[in-house]
This record gives C-alpha cells, structure tokens and sequence, in this order.
DNA sequence: GTCAATGGTGACAGCGCTGTCATCTTGGCG
DNA sequence: CGCCAAGATGACAGCGCTGTCACCATTGAC
C-alpha cells in the first residue's frame, strides 16, 4: 500500500487530538481511558494502520515483548526427526500469537561448552522476558542457573523437583510408561523388553521407572537382561534389537523409550523377518512423525508437546513483570496412540 | 554472577576514557578508530561484560539485526515431518549466529486468507532487516507482493523467475530429478511411475518435468498412465501405491516427488507383501529423516537445504543496508542419496 | 456548598544507542 | 616550518515509546 513513513504514535496522537500518552494508554490496555477517547484513538489507529514500534517499546519499557525457546540443536547424527521441537514451536507460537508475543528461537549445543555463556549473552543482548527450556537442556543445571542467575524467567520443560525456585511443565512418563507396559502384558506378552535412554534426559529415565512399574503391576518379574541401555538414536535402536533378538528366549515385545529407537527395533525386525506384530511387538515413545510413517506404524506415547510449550509460554507471559520468581509445576498426560506395531503375544 | 545492572555503552566509554561515540565505532567496526583506543574500548567491553542492548541499536539505527524466516505451518495432517524446515531453520541460523543477528520464525498458514496481512503487520512493528520466504508460500505472488511492497528484501527459497526483481535460492530440481530417473533405467527398469506433488508447489512441479526428461534420456516413453497426482503427503503416496501396484503391468519402480509420499508407498508394499527393492524400487526426494528410519532406507534426493538457507539469510545480511533492491538467483544442486529401497528391476 | 477521593489526561524525561556534524590531531609535503 | 587534507574523536539530537508525576474534572459524602 504506502511505502511512505510508517505511522508513528504521534501521528496518532494529532489525528486523534489526543495526547501520545492517551494513545499509548490504548495499545497497552491500561485502565482509565473514557470509552468516547478510546474509540477516537482507535478510529486514528485504525485508520493510520498503526503499529507500535517493538524495539521502542522494549527500549522504554525494558519489556521486550518477545519470549525465547531454547532446545538441543539436533546434530545430524543424533536425532534428525524434527518433530519433537517442531511440536514445541507450535505450541509456544500459538502462545505468543495471541498475546502478540514474538518467539525467538535458539537452538543451542549442549555439548559446547559455552552454552551458558551465550544464552546470558543473548539474554543481555535481548532482554527477553522470559525463556523455555527443553530437554534434555532443561535437566543441564549449569545451563538452568546461568539463566536463573540473570533473572530471567523460565520454565523448563521437563520434569521438576517441587523443592527448586523454578517453574516446570512436564507430563507423567512414568505413569504411561507403566501404562504402555500393563498394556503390552495384558497383550499377554510375558518377556517384554526395554530400550533406555540416554542418562542424561531425566523424562527418558523416568520411563525406565515406569516400565518396572508396569511389569510390578501385572506380575511380571523385572530383569536386568531384558533391558538394553540405548542413546535414543535409531542406531543404538538397532543395536539393542540386535542384542534382544538374539537371545535364546527371545522377548516377544520390545518396548523402546523413544521412537527413534524403536524404528531401529521395526527396521532389524524386517531386516531378520521377524513379523511385526505377528511375532514382536514393539512400542515407542514421543510420536515423531517417523512413527506414523513406517510399516507398521509405530504404537507410541504421545506427549501433548505443543499444549505443554503453549502453557510454558502463556505462564511466562502472564506472569511477566510479577516481581516474585516463577515457581510450581503442571503436569500435562500423555496418552497411548494404539497402532500397527502391537498386538496379541504369539502362542 | 551479577544480577545488578547491565552495563551499558557510557559504563564503557567511562572506563575507557572515551565518548560514547567512539565505544559505538568500536562494536559496529568502523573505520576511523586508532588502534590502540579500540584496544581500550575492547579491554573496557570485555571487562564489563557489555553487550549492546538490542532494542536501542535498532530504534537507533532503524536496523534491526534480526531476519525473520517464514513458512507454510505444517498443519498435522498434511505433512508432519519437520526436516525440511528444520533443516532450513539451522542454515538460517548458522548465517545468523556468525553476524551477530538474531533469527524470528514465523510459521504462517498459507490457507489463511490474510496471512498477507499479517506479515506486514509484523514487518511493521519489528522491522525485520529481510524475510527468508520457503516454498510453497514463496510461490504465492500475494505473500511475495506483499512482503514486497514494504520494501523489505526478500529471499525466495524457490525457483525464482529471472525477470523478477527478487533474489532466490534453489535447487536443480529438474536436473537431478531427471538423473534420478535415469538411475532407475539404468538398474534396468522399465516401467518407472511417477507420483506428483501438490500443484502449488513449483519445485515440486519441476521434478515432473525432470522425470520425463530422465525417461526421454533413457529411451523410455512417457505414459500419463504411469503418473498419480498426489498431494504432498503419506496418505496420497499410499493412494498413489494401491493404485499403480494394482494395475495388470505394475510398475517396477516408483519415483515420488516427496519422501512422504515414497515413505506411503513402501507402506503399501509391505501390506501387500511386494518385497522392496526385490520387486519394487521406490525412490522418494527430500531426504526427510523418515527415509533413514524406515525399511527399506529410502533412497532419495537430497537438497542441500540448510547451507540455501544460510546463504538466503547471507544476502540479506550483507545487503543489509544496500539501497538497491535484491535480485538475483543461485541454485545449490542436489545430489542422490542411494540407499536401501532401489535395485536392478526383477527379471 | 465544601472537601476529599477518584478518574481521566498530558507534559516531560528518559530507555541505550546511532547519525550528523563540528572539532581536534596527525602526518605529509612544499 | 607552516599548511592542509585526512584521520580520529566527541557533543548532541533524536529514534518511538513508556513511566512518573502533576494536574484538572468529576463525583459523592458530609
């Protein structure tokens, strides 16, 4: 339309015959405004297409009016199934769209060393108001200090210890973990298997917890022989199959503690000609795409990802200019996604 | 460390003796500073940790130090996994991290009427110094028109027409999808498909012309017959399978414009038993980490799309600035990624 | 009818930086 | 040794907005 000067609060303010103040009173829904001067204000923005300038408003504000995802970069060799973040993004854009928030995202490498270092950095640099972090970054505490050291609000994504000054979403692995595992046994599976993850993703270790759970529930015996200690890659994915499969009294379920994992599982499977589900059943964790993808598809857990990213943003919103530190912790379930992979144990 | 105030550029300039002016020269390297005072400056800066404070230098300058990368929100049901754009999303920021900007995405709905608007109204409050626009939405004169009319530059991640006054990046989509083809002929195929993309999708489109330019090569005809319009995603691919596999004369080979739908395909042979790559090869394009995780490991086309997408977010760093509009086009050429799900045609 | 209490509004000083322009140095050269 | 151009530096005015505080206009209580 106009390539010309984009309006400016004074423009506004003279169209309106207001002060700028008044004007600013408006776009910042502050109280005390006559109904009859802001529908003359809002008639001017209207008409002039206003828009508050964001870096003048952080810079007068010291709001920045902009949120900060962090996550672990996915190296190529680690995790390249996006959909886990994506999920994340979603759900923290959907946040920010409504109370016209911008996300910014930054991937980080947890295994630089300086990563604390450059998110204080990019926190001096930005001011956000506030930041999420994912896992496993979220389980870093020298990472969750840093930031908690400049004062900047966060809310980590993953499970919290109701001791710390922190504000935590998170879902209940365990519980569905042990869910998954009864589901499986009730399957009439008897020798079911598990896959960990790696140590330092807390979620993932909490499933270990909830497969014993599950097996406990369902009389079933744990042992150390049906568990592989995976690294969530596809690779380790298949190694553990190739362990598991291997055995004499072969488990007739797998179930692997997150997707990738148990792709690896499906892919050693058909590459041995074991049927899936006929003879294996095999069950994963996250619902990444690849899940839905492969044949047969994937019976996984599904975390609500993007409420639980929506949630963290709106808290950070929301409370943002509170002077009391975050703090607390929700819990949001996940849900068991029944498909192909599962099925009745062989005779 | 310090939760006490930031430093700013006079905490600088008084510790080293010198105007703000000149701490200024000193972080945005200017000419003009003698050696030694930029010394000073730097001993002062890195003392204090100071960082310039992002908000300030933009509403200062009217240069706002971040791009903003847009693209088509993948909703759930089309096309759920994220390598494409997260792939995407990692060369922007490579580009980003070393020049010291900051990167905003911006999923945006293409099926949403006003998402037009909306970017200009988010051009307008943050003033972003470029927009990185990825297919489809960067063939969609609207969006393009829009963006374009702020006279904000534009990097198209699409094949761009060289009349346009537009700078794009691309990928030789015909070409290699033409040598794709010719693989296929050249392990003995004779009846190789084709299922299309999505119509709106122009590099999508040009991998149809390339697979007929890869047959005519390969003294084989085309045939409408052999050819099933899908739409990008899993469910098309598996349609486009059941409906080829069940022909009289199946096809020995199946080439699909995306791994979605490749990926649909390799699950319908497996449903019917349709040993790949024994009776069938299936070639997909994208390289998506679906097709390292499923099995047969799809063999595919890879785009080298984060290192376009860093040098989309280049240009418009280093003609940040540049009063002339941006044109111009690059092509970054793809390469095949031969794997698991392509072998000599049976006999 | 007077006086507080409250609601509504505006003047003005920054937020931390960069652009402009004036001023002061320096070094090269006749 | 003096002069001038180029190099180096600083003073200062904003960028567009919000926070503070002062002020005026109502209103209701007495």
């Amino acid at each position: 339309m106009n390539t010309s000067r984009k309006a400016t609060i004074d423009d506004v303010a003279r169209m309106a015959g207001v002060s700028i103040k008044t004007v600013s009173r408006v776009t910042n829904r502050e109280p005390n405004v006559r109904e009859s001067t802001r529908e003359k204000v809002e008639a001017a923005i209207a008409k002039l297409n206003y828009r508050p300038n964001i870096s003048a408003r952080s810079l007068a504000s010291l709001r920045s009016h902009f949120i900060v995802l962090v996550y672990d970069d996915p190296s190529p060799y680690e995790n390249p199934s996006g959909g886990y973040i994506l999920r994340l993004q979603q759900g923290a854009l959907r946040a920010c769209g409504t109370a016209n928030y911008e996300l910014l995202i930054h991937p980080g490498r947890a295994r630089k060393r300086d990563l604390a270092a450059e998110l204080q950095s990019l926190i001096e640099r930005a001011r956000p108001e506030g930041m999420i972090l994912a896992a496993p970054l979220s389980n870093m505490p020298s990472i969750v200090d840093a930031i908690a050291s400049t004062g900047t609000p966060l809310v980590q994504l993953s499970p919290g210890k109701d001791s710390a000054n922190r504000y935590s979403v998170s879902t209940n692995d365990r519980e569905i973990s042990a869910e998954m595992t009864r589901y499986l046994a009730s399957l009439g599976h008897q020798r079911i298997a598990f896959i960990a993850g790696h140590r330092s993703h807390k979620a993932v270790g909490n499933r270990l917890l909830g497969y014993q759970d599950g097996l406990r529930d369902s009389g079933l015996n744990f042992s150390e022989r049906l568990v592989f200690a995976g690294d969530n890659s596809l690779a380790s994915g298949e190694a553990g199959a190739d362990k598991l499969l291997n055995r004499k009294r072969r488990p007739t379920a797998i179930f692997a503690a997150n997707d990738d994992m148990a792709a690896g599982v499906i892919r050693v499977a058909a590459r041995m000609g074991i049927e899936v589900p006929g003879q294996l059943s095999v069950a994963g964790c996250d619902d990444i795409s690849v899940a839905s993808h492969i044949f047969p598809s994937l019976t996984t857990i599904r975390q609500p990802l993007a409420a639980m990213a929506e949630r963290a943003a709106l808290v950070l919103i929301e409370e943002s200019g509170a002077s009391s530190p975050l703090r607390g912790s929700e819990i949001f379930p996940a849900s068991l996604k029944i498909r192909e992979s599962t099925g009745p144990a062989p005779e």
